[in-house]
DNA sequence: ACGTCCGGGACAACCCGTTACT
DNA sequence: AGTAACGGGTTGTCCCGGACGT
């Protein structure tokens, strides 16, 4: 009973997390109510209230999951490889994201959310810490390998790192903004441009 | 009579805008309400929804002269230049928007509201349109410049342009977010990494 | 197992009514969500619902059990005893009040509540009316015993219980309402001003 | 305009407040919802909101005024008379309370309250304060004039000040309880009984 | 049968964008 | 230009039933 009662509690919490990140995508944090949510998850307000005990728990658990997926997905991504360009390995990176529609908007979301609530500010400040971390240790190996020695490598990974997260971060704004983006095109374009 | 008064309307208008985006910048479009606008401008609600018909509209005229300034200021910047390096370019861009405070929080807020609103939708893509044009062109003819045959610059421009773009919003976007965000370095890297 | 089953759930439903009127002095019975309940009895809420149909039973059983109680406390007190001045007798039944803390603060809710519902007013009416009844006789014997003739004896009696009980109603709204209130004082107050 | 739009906003708000009171006095202050007052005062919720911030603060000014408006009237009564006995004066205070109908009711109600909430609290403490300073003047006056010297006179008023409230009490308690509820036997029955 | 937990849905207080009248 | 009012919509709570396991 205890077992298969958590499992099926944390079920129905991914649930509704889900089915608050597909509304977030289509309306926003602010413009989705808690009535849209309800209605797009099936269950009643006494059921998600719950699960979760405010609109911002939600918010912020429902991007949580994504975010803390995502960071998973690219640590898998980058497990056992040999060095590529810089470039290439944040095409790889941004390839995780292109698969689940909605899932930019919602990022571009947080960020904007982020600006103004301490709460949200700290996760997305901490999972950026994480992925830069991960570019900063890249770029260290890529530039030693490449011949400098190891504190001018570091050096210049750190300061790269951000630059990366920020090719990112435009390559997400424009698919959420843009009908027409091409993301592969931007990518491609990537790989040329950051070449050393 | 008819022309200072236009002109008073005017500035007045300007003052609530300024207003507006001071509150957008410190909470958002959602988390701002009309009586904080109206508290901000020191104004009252009739004198306010004279001159605009909804929050809205206030929202967009806002927003779309803030726009409307920094691709000024960009295409001035630009104006009797030697070609640079792209890397440089790009940073000449940020530059400008470093100057004012708050800003770089209200753009990612557009671009978050933009997600799910036509209207703001295609007052972004216009404005990405119009600095993506003149990335292009740039690039066109530092790449014809470099040795490229015409084509082959103005395919890579066109390929580069949103890359250029994509690093001004990954700057704008880490302005917002982090608190310690070292705007300079991030531009010094740019000019590393972005070199041909 | 009728017998023993039947004094162990008349037990339950005396802990959950204990449990309720601790809460009901904390916060007043709107005050009280069947949630608090629920904690405070360490029970749940089907637990609870077994027993009690709605909340308002609850209340009213919870309430009248605790005037059961009281009015049995005084009669038991008045038994076997001479007579003594009417002050004193007041002040008699004030001093089993005294003992149970909180239990003003039920007794002042329910009048409160009493003023609105009509089972509770009933229910308050009633032990009203029953207590009334005693000092009614009370004072008939004292005033008879005093040399007035039986008739006036009794109009007199019934004229002044309504204010014996008015004086107790005072006690309990003080002893609820004033930090410092002081009891014994009040009982002394009556019997020096109730002398006949 | 100043003038004006004050007297007219105070009005309002006097209006309002007396709209709950009637709701008060029907259904309790829990019992009472916002919409109650709003259909009661004819009003709409946001004209309410912009006179009194949220419920709680218009319970208490709604109250607040009563109360004052109680003490007002009783120390009007008192003035320019004769030394009357303890109990004819306790009769007179009643007196102005039986006029309006529902008050009664609502001073319980504001008891019950009192009991859990400590801006009610203060407020009762408050009252009752100043009521008792009227008793207790009055009966040191009463007890001097009899005979007693005056550190004794002003024992025994300070000791009794309370008991005549606690009759006061009691008369309104009953007169929220019970229906056919006899003031004037009540009122009588003081004079008899406090004689002296 | 007894107790537990999840869930339903009504409703509460309050806020907010907006207009009408002054 | 400014104040008061409107009324719909928001989040969150509360009481209670019903399925499920013991």
């Amino acid at each position: 009973m205890p077992k298969v009662t958590e499992e099926y509690r944390e079920a129905r919490r991914h649930e509704i997390a889900q089915a608050a990140l597909r509304c977030f995508a289509r309306t926003g944090f602010d413009g989705t109510s808690m009535a849209d949510i309800i209605q797009e998850s099936g269950l009643s307000a006494g059921a998600i209230y719950g699960h979760y005990k405010s609109k911002n728990e939600l918010i912020q658990m429902a991007v949580g999951d994504l975010l803390a997926r995502r960071t998973a997905d690219f640590q898998k991504a980058l497990q056992s490889e040999v060095l590529e360009p810089p470039g290439v390995l944040v095409g790889r990176f941004l390839h995780g994201i292109r698969a689940e529609i909605g899932e930019t908007t919602v990022l571009v979301q947080l960020w904007a959310s982020a600006s103004n609530d301490p709460e949200l500010r700290r996760m997305a400040a901490g999972i950026a810490g994480t992925i830069g971390g991960i570019f900063t240790r890249y770029l260290t190996a890529w530039y030693a390998q490449d011949g400098l020695d190891a504190d001018e490598a570091s050096a210049r990974a750190v300061r790269e790192a951000p630059v990366c997260i920020g090719l990112a971060q435009g390559y997400i704004v424009q698919s959420a903004l843009f009908d027409g983006f091409d993301g592969e095109g931007y990518i491609a374009a990537i790989a040329d441009v950051f070449v050393r």
